[in-house]
DNA sequence: GTCGTTGCTGGTAGCGCTGTCAACGATCCT
DNA sequence: AGGATCGTTGACAGCGCTACCAGCAACGAC
């Protein structure tokens, strides 16, 4: 029976339909399809809503409708540089939408990952981002048998359960090995911290592309499994050193390692590039800056998060894109610390160094 | 009538209840206040959820409950160094919890905010993080009139709206001019961008500290608006030498403008710290591994972030702390940039260059 | 023995919104 | 002109859960 009120005085949808004249279910769909309104009315609900401050209640709405405004995201980490990138572009491109962001963090762990999944899932959310292609098989089979467009990121990799953006983190070690063999370095070291399968596939590409040319060594490659920060490069490159004193280039897997090894060169007063080139990944701000400028390969992550989060939306309301899987490449940005002539154009006041030239090249699928 | 079960083939808690042989409203109260069941009836439900694999509605419960529970977070940029450790913290202690986190970026506008607040308020969530004490007169008044626990962080002032966890950014400027005073510098410049009210706050420290000793010169002061960067530490160092040259030492507003600084005195020759004392703010990891060392002011973000979330989680609860305000204070971490004479403890292997000493300081609220 | 009191349990009645379907007039086609 | 179609609107019946209150047994106090 008529309750008139709710006893907080909040406004609702029937105050606002009451006020303009219509019916509770006209007012609904001027929020949700306004086009299927006569301009008449949709212009009255239009001014009702704001006369009285009307703010939907999202909990009622998505208890009748049987979906959420919300996009789930999962990713990794929270510290990783990379990530807090791809996250503002997510929520750049959430903003002024009607959906609203759902972070969780796998820390890494597919497991972990599963069941945040898991939870996700049973609140059916509008959509799905979700970090890289190694999920654990039951994780698998939720996402496609979830009704709701997912998109999988930071890699491309050959089944996207529905759609993927990314780059080919193999190809681009790679590329970033290539770049070092056209300076002329051939005693090429790689050095990686927090093993994830997106580093992993780095190491991949570093490790065929030094067997093709028949260079590769096992003592070339120091790895750990802990976090990474710019002391823990200093303290790799020592590693390094110590099995292998005769290096002239270090591949970084990302560029706080790099930053680390090119502090760790500096205090063993080694030349950079003369004596060691070095190169990062990911092309964080400070390379650009740094003394020698560093070079490194760069990856679009926050067009990569922006995209998704757009992409995603664009598929939640139906307008599915016509490339379900979008490669957005990387670029080896050649600076300083691995061009053997260092270059010209020194910077003087910026305190930036401008990138000399770059190689853009699209990732190739497996 | 009779609605066996959802088409959807979802598990509800009346299929649980059923299971159980226990009455819904019985089953419901198994999952927000398990003690009050009889431990026979618990072990049942709680069997019976496992078995069918329950997952609570939370719309549903946000709908007939009234609350929700979200706790909403308000912050500034995502951009930013010193929020992806906050926000780490707040997720860290939020995991576990029945309690989600949403958040929402205002990008340092405080009409942003108050846009924001007004749509998180609407949501009725568990509890609020808004950051700084700098809200327009209407947030002020929503925040007063909300009825949830609400913390404040990242600055102590005067007037909390509820709980309130930081410190002192004037006074934390303060120990670092004062450092460098101990140190024999005199002719220190201010280096600051993206003058928001914590920075501003910085600044202030930073003015009243060399007035205090007769230094203030509005020359040795440098600010922009725009975001900060390494690069643009060694652009405004680089104007902040044009206007003065004869400078001993370099308070930098953050870490990364910091860095800067030190690439273009090395770009430049100039011996630090010989030649320029330099010392940051925030004291991210990279600062301990620089060559030379980096000196910052340590503030603890990533527990400031923590301790907020668990505040306003236990507060949500019903166990409001005693100490409503929390100053977590600040360290001087001197380290080789900024002590005349280097370190003797110069680091060998690891990269790191330990602090010397550590000078630390609760902040006195003003 | 009567009367609270406490501890546990269940019934009823919504929370605010939307899916579905039906109804209505207007428009269009043959 | 008659029927089909479209665009627009409203009535009804829940979505899955919990607040509220009532009921019931067990117990102790007097």
């Amino acid at each position: 029976m008529g309750r008139k009120r709710t006893k907080s005085g909040k406004i609702r949808l029937a105050e606002v339909a009451e006020l303009a004249g219509v019916s509770p279910i006209t007012a609904s769909r001027f929020f949700r399809n306004p086009e299927a309104l006569s301009v008449a009315k949709r212009t009255r609900v239009e001014s009702a809503a704001k006369e009285l401050g009307y703010v939907p209640n999202l909990a009622a709405r998505a208890l009748a409708s049987q979906r959420t405004e919300v996009i789930g995201v999962l990713i990794p980490s929270l510290t990783n540089n990379v990530f807090s990138d791809v996250l503002r572009g997510i929520y750049d491109a959430s903003e002024g939408s009607r959906y609203s962001i759902q972070l969780s963090n796998t820390r890494y762990s597919i497991l972990q990952e599963e069941k945040l999944l898991r939870l996700f899932l049973a609140q059916k959310p509008a959509g799905l981002i979700v970090t890289g292609i190694d999920q654990t098989a039951e994780s698998r089979a939720m996402l496609e048998a979830a009704d709701c467009p997912i998109v999988q990121i930071m890699e491309i990799g050959p089944n996207p359960v529905d759609m993927m953006i990314g780059f080919s983190h193999y190809d681009a070690a790679r590329a970033a090995v290539a770049h070092l063999f056209a300076q002329g370095r051939r005693r090429i070291g790689f050095v990686g911290a927090r093993m994830d399968p997106r580093v992993q596939r780095r190491l991949d590409g570093y490790v065929s592309a030094m067997k093709d040319a028949g260079l590769f060594e096992q003592r070339l490659v120091v790895t750990t499994g802990t976090p990474t920060s710019v002391t823990l490069g200093g303290a790799l490159f020592t590693d390094l050193l110590a099995r292998e004193p005769d290096l002239d280039a270090v591949f970084c897997a990302n560029d706080d390692l790099a930053l680390g090894v090119l502090f760790e060169c500096r205090r063993r007063e080694f030349e950079v590039p003369e004596q060691i080139a070095i190169v990062g990944f990911n092309d964080l701000e400070f390379m650009a800056s740094a003394v020698p400028t560093l070079t490194s390969v760069r990856t679009n992550r926050y067009e990569m998060g922006k995209t998704a989060a757009s992409m995603l939306i664009e598929a939640i309301e139906g307008r599915r894109p016509e490339q379900p899987v979008l490669d957005l490449g990387f670029k080896v940005i050649e600076r300083q610390s691995s061009t053997s002539r260092p270059s010209d154009n020194r910077p003087a006041l910026t305190g930036g160094g401008a990138p000399n030239k770059m190689v853009a090249l699209p990732s190739s699928h497996d």
